[in-house]
DNA sequence: TATGAATGAGAATTCATTCAT
DNA sequence: TATGAATGAATTCTCATTCAT
């Protein structure tokens, strides 16, 4: 009988071990190597589990795409009203500014392994997930829900390229407070 | 007597060049024999003006962090409205996405040879000198200029990370009306 | 109790089965995980039988030294002129071209494995067995045997190396023509 | 200015210095690193003249299909008489025996990195360039010019397989013996 | 100054073989 | 016995950088 080995738990396993290090270093900057080193096993099984170091990257961005959201959604019930809703969502995403971060470098990663063409399947998927999802959790209507997203990424950037420059609670309220006046002036509650 | 050459002029004219090709496809899938060949020059020349493949990174930073911002500028005069002005900034960026997301691509690229560590001091000067050139320009308060620059990099990098997505002027133009709409509500004009 | 296996009787199996791919594609070119795939077995079986991938080289080596000649001498009687038998031989050989071109490839890879010097027993083995062999059968003197032999070597090599260039048969013919009239003209029936 | 480097001389230099050594090993047993360190150069260099390990074994194989059998012709003048013609080329290939072990060798590896399918381009020319050469500057008949370049191959391929079997001069001499005799016998001189 | 040949450390990947189960 | 996960040395190839000319 061979060693049991659950083949798809343990590329999780190694997915997540890795996944700071991959996404803040990048793709270039991080070798097979140094990846089996760190998770403790030999380049030869990390090929074992990893055909080549895109499909690292290619599974890292699909566990990104996922964003577990259910920390956010976590504090919202039925009748939990639309600003808190939107602040629970703001809450989340500070506390995990930096997932957040890792999530925006991989991106950027992927965007440049794909060249424009090819293999954008798993970018509008993520695209499709998080955009209509925070606008649904939110209760925010759609073009809202992506300019939330819009925004706060732009923080998550602008935080990472200038760590000194802003706060990220005073833009973030900031934001609400713009946002929420204009969602009462047209009368969205 | 030698060929004159206009060191500096020259090293600006190999950024300009290739600036494009370095921000998109990244700092480290560009090779400097590439470099040199598609400037027409050969490898050692390109080190006689560039000691180093980091230190075009350097000066390519140094390039986008003086964003030239006068074609927004332009259409401003002293009597412009707070809202015109908002929007011809706007518009400058929409008019110039491409050239924008150049910039944060290369930020990136940045941040990642720099390892939060060292050498800030770049991205430093270019946030403040963006951050509170976007404020003083179109008349906005401080913190309504970053989170301007804020919002627009998001979008930048929302259309560069998923192309069919969003419309760049319909979220721009939905941001302007929410931002109008509050500065209007607390008195700003 | 264990399963009962014909240790050897399997090991000859895998040899068969495996043969033509294994002298087609190339001593180096195979993978012992592509062997036992295409066997069905799993690698540690493999070893099992074949303690190294040289053993498995060796043991396809000595299954071509014993090169099947029994359909070239199926149609030989005691009364068969010379002729004839050469012709049956020769016959034979067009007929399995394809595999005596894989004896051929597996002794260049047998010959480079063993560099000049040790282990080369199953080659004179070979080469008397079928050397004489042929003399015997078809009933030329010895060194008009080791001629068909070099001849007909030629011709399957030739053919590999050029499909295009000449027809087996042509070429067979003609030689034999060749060779009868100097048979008859010395004296040889 | 840069060193001066006559990049073809070069190149020619380098295959001529390993062509012996790439055909014995065969091309999966040499490596890049040991072909460099032999020749007295980085790896670096090598592949600035071979950009792949295959380029190397193509352009051996160019070497090998211009076979230089001028070594051959030189004994040949327009009246020597068929016989003496076609034992100067036997005797030249005796004496080159080495060489033309080599080209054979060459051969089944470049048979094997082609997969009989794309680019026997240079196959076919050393085919007829050879195959015709002989015939030609032997005066034998085309047919008889392909089978003299096949006994040849098959002597040529048997004392490398079974070194100890036969003598190259018995075996050459028993074929020409026979070869005349038919051609007397059937009127070409 | 300008050139581009040369360098060699280091990258991704492969694969015969071993061994815990 | 059979399995196939694990190993790690070895392979091909790349590329920033140097330096003789």
């Amino acid at each position: 009988m061979p060693k049991i080995v659950d083949h798809d738990a343990y590329r999780k396993e190694l997915l997540q071990k890795y996944f700071d290090d991959f996404a803040q270093r990048g793709y270039n900057d991080v070798t097979m190597r140094e990846i089996a080193q760190s998770l403790g096993v030999s380049t030869g099984s990390l090929y074992h589990y990893f055909p080549t170091k895109k499909s690292i990257l290619e599974s890292m961005m699909q566990l990104a795409s996922r964003r577990d959201i259910s920390g956010a959604i976590e504090k919202i019930t039925a009748d939990t009203p639309l600003e808190e809703r939107i602040k629970a969502f703001s809450d989340y995403i500070m506390e995990k500014e930096h997932w957040f971060q890792d999530i925006l470098l991989l991106t950027i990663d992927y965007y440049r392994q794909h060249g424009k063409d090819g293999g954008f399947d798993i970018m509008n998927e993520a695209d499709h997930y998080y955009g209509n999802g925070v606008a649904e959790w939110t209760g925010l209507p759609t073009e809202f829900g992506f300019m939330f997203t819009i925004f706060f990424n732009g923080l998550i950037f602008h935080r990472l390229a200038f760590p000194d420059s802003v706060s990220f609670k005073e833009q973030a309220d900031l934001f609400l407070k713009v946002l929420m006046t204009y969602l009462h002036t047209v009368g969205i509650e």
